[in-house]
DNA sequence: GACATACGCAACCGTTTGGTTGCATACTTT
DNA sequence: AAAGTATGCAACCAAACGGTTGCGTATGTC
């Protein structure tokens, strides 16, 4: 099943978890004692973020460390840039309009 | 119901409207007309769209307009910041490395 | 070796999702 | 006024989702 890095992000609780092993990472015991969820569902979770390869895992003894893949999260980043050249172009038109409306002033 | 934005750009089909409207507004049936789906399907996700403010209505005659509300895609690049704030840390990390490595080079 | 702990996996369940079909409504054209 | 067009809405359906419970397995501790 072939997993996309947009419904990865889509649930409230895996973006929670995402924020969560962001800085260190976390065996998915320490992770669900954060949440009002079973330990089950927290694995669930962790096994759709590691099909679209936003987490890592790394054993450590009987442990399992998951730690994010943040390289992976660049991949939002790209797909907004489109969006984000129109919101700037938007800005800067409206620049555009402000230094007219202020010739148009001066020349009055 | 309360939508959420990352939900709604969860659907590959919505990030195809999405990107088809960004530049100029469509209408339902001008939108279907790109997609392997019904009119129906399309006004579905127009709706959802719509219930969390990505895309808004412009009704003119008996077409309804539908445009992209670019702003809102501002709230997906803000929560993107504390990320990207980490791999721009790694990065500044990574070029203070290749620096030390330079000046071990050096010494030797 | 016996027991506890950390974890993944499978089965099951109610809810949500994305889609279709059918129909009602509103505007346009003739 | 009648016919055609653009659209939303409701009902329905199969599949996916998010969650729980139970169980098997591997590692650590006594």
């Amino acid at each position: 099943m072939k997993r996309d890095i947009f419904q990865a992000i889509a649930d409230p609780t895996r973006r929670a978890i995402i924020a969560l092993i962001a800085l260190q990472a976390m065996t998915p015991n320490a992770i669900a004692e954060n949440f009002h969820t079973t330990r089950q569902a927290v694995s669930k979770h962790l096994r759709i973020l590691t099909e679209c390869e936003l987490v890592h895992q790394e054993q450590r003894g009987r442990e399992i460390y998951y730690r994010l893949e943040i390289d992976k999260m660049k991949e939002i980043d790209e797909w907004l840039e489109q969006y984000r050249k129109i919101w700037e172009t938007r800005f800067e038109q409206l620049g555009e309009v402000l230094k007219e409306m202020k010739n148009a002033e001066a020349r009055t």
